[in-house]
DNA sequence: ATCGCCGATGTAAGCGCTTACATAGATCGC
DNA sequence: GCGATCTATGTAAGCGCTTACATCGGCGAT
């Protein structure tokens, strides 16, 4: 094997590695995408060849020729959440095994940021989209839908979104917490939640809690709704500001864990027993949720599943099938600790 | 300005734009490379054809060209941890903002993986590398080192080492928590922690402990110290066997937050009053920790911080600097409520 | 033996962009 | 008013790779 290097400073490139195993390019390529159609001999002095100068296709150059990158891209608020960190890390090691690359943005719930994220790996020719959540400007989508590139929007599932998605019905949720309490006794439910504007979860979420206490003609009192970032710390001041009202509730619903186990840790500090004195629900199964004393009751939602489904079907995508819609996943309510009948003064009547 | 798209289904290419605005792909590249050199008049006609036809770079091409891919590659452990997704997000927000984008990889604590990750980043053309951690395997940073790109190792910064780092030095770290509790009182100390084999963080940390100890004529003893993977469980049960020990220590050195946390937790619903019966100390300050009654006491490291650094570290060398090393961050002990002098029963003499 | 066929390899034309170099007006000084 | 000097633009040569197509042997069938 003759591999002197040629050009001393620079990366070796597949003509120094083709005529260091005195063959063509084209046979390089192929001993790296189509292995099967070279000679073994052959494939072998290759390799070597390679591994000696240690030479790897170059990813632009494929890129260009191929008219194919092998990248796709996730846009998600933000990797401070446990739950699109969980998301993330699935996807980036289903797309790994497929020799895939992950394209990584977080947006921070800004939706102009968004669009522009989703622009700048549109233009690093990403082949698929994966997108948190549906409440984008329509540019968003129009940009990507003008590529013709599959994507999928997680995290949510309203029934007749025309995006494809990999999620939950947000709305059926929290009607299903909601009616948790309900079925507990609880008639005075507040709510401590996420910004509803430009979060179509969120927005869904609060609806779901609207209706199923509707059904029972009950409602949230203004004062027992409190909205903003989604906060261990706006937890505590939200639960400590909603028990200063009148009537004070018996249980809070909580946008998601963060803010639960806020409003966990603040009522106990504040003295009261949960559940006793209130019923505390989060969302997301956070890990730290089973672990508090006592456990937050919750809904768990597979992260890594949902990143995992949503990898495969961008996978599916880009091997040509056109899969079907994937039914939603339904989280399921975890009952531990935290939400519990009301133990309310005797009824009068 | 007469910009019909050239073949309808095709993505425009600088070609096309050229066609439309009635000017040389040159010039079309000037306008989003160097746009000073270019007639405003035309400028303007070139970026109304762009828009119109919805073009931007193509990415693998001009990377191709320009030699340059403006993507540089993050290396972690996992995302799981609070403490590396900080990282990456403020690595991600600071090289957005320069128009480099952010490759990611989780090697979960698995060295072959994180060997495989680089190259597979290098043939992607990262022009930058950001690694968690020094205990690598020799070919990692040989194969980084034959490329001659810029590297940064994170979390780490032991005196000697031969890498850039941007970190603190683990084991100066530890030996201040551990001379802490040792002010605090401490004679018969415990420690939980992760996995020291192939983490030099880690194996930093204990040795920290060790010494700090030895300082005083004291040591580990073998039923004092837990290790295993970082996790709240792990915390939990193994806070359990250390006080099954005998003798019982007065005090739990955590090898991070995630441990003391579940040691904390453990604790208490063991009955036990902490810091009363036994002082918990934690590293890395994740955002739970202040939560918890009593808060833990821990060392804070600025995540967000480090990813910063790290990432105009990384900048720099790429704009040709050839920037000092950079003196280690200092986690700063945080006294919270799980340390305080021990109980001891009367001594002797 | 000869022909045709097939599988293994080579040849060369791009992929979409950037940029050194060439060119052509415009500008300036004298 | 003319050449020297700029400046704005165009021309065309790659960047490193893949792949359609051409080529070349070797083999089985006749």
């Amino acid at each position: 094997m003759s591999e002197r290097e040629p050009k001393p400073g620079r990366p070796p490139r597949a003509v120094d590695v083709a005529a260091a195993a005195e063959v063509s390019t084209a046979t390089v390529s192929r001993v790296f995408n189509n292995p099967e159609k070279v000679a073994p001999a052959i494939r072998e002095r290759v390799l070597a060849a390679a591994k000696a100068m240690g030479w790897m296709p170059h990813a632009a150059g494929s890129a260009l020729a191929r008219r194919r990158s092998s990248i796709v891209g996730a846009v998600i608020p933000t990797l401070d959440n446990e739950v699109f960190a969980a998301q993330v890390g699935a996807m980036q090691a289903a797309f790994a095994e497929r020799g895939i690359t992950l394209l990584l943005s977080c947006f921070n719930y800004n939706q102009d940021q968004a669009v522009h994220d989703v622009q700048a790996m549109l233009a690093r020719g990403v082949e698929a989209l994966a997108i948190v959540g549906e409440a984008h400007r329509p540019e968003l989508f129009a940009s990507i839908q003008a590529r013709h590139i599959p994507y999928v929007v997680t995290y949510s599932h309203r029934p007749g979104s025309p995006h494809a998605c990999v999620g939950f019905d947000n709305r059926q949720a929290f009607h299903t917490i909601a009616r948790h309490l309900l079925d507990l006794g609880h008639e005075t439910i507040g709510v401590i939640i996420q910004p509803t504007a430009g979060n179509d979860r969120v927005a869904a979420r609060l609806d779901g809690v609207r209706a199923a206490l509707a059904e029972r003609g009950l409602g949230v009192r203004p004062q027992h709704l409190r909205e903003g970032e989604w906060s261990i710390d706006f937890g505590r001041q939200s639960v400590r500001a909603i028990l200063a009202t009148d009537p004070v509730p018996t249980a809070v619903i909580c946008g998601n864990d963060y803010l639960a186990v806020g409003a966990l840790l603040e009522a106990r500090a504040m003295g009261l027993s949960v559940p006793r004195d209130l019923s505390i629900t989060g969302f997301d199964d956070i890990a730290i949720s089973r672990q508090l004393d006592p456990p937050l009751t919750t809904m768990h939602v597979d992260n890594h599943e949902i990143g995992r489904r949503a990898a495969d079907y961008l996978l599916a995508c880009l091997e040509g099938e056109r899969p079907a819609a994937m039914p939603p996943l339904v989280p399921t309510l975890i009952r531990r600790g935290t939400a519990a009948a009301p133990d309310l003064p005797a009824r009068p009547a």
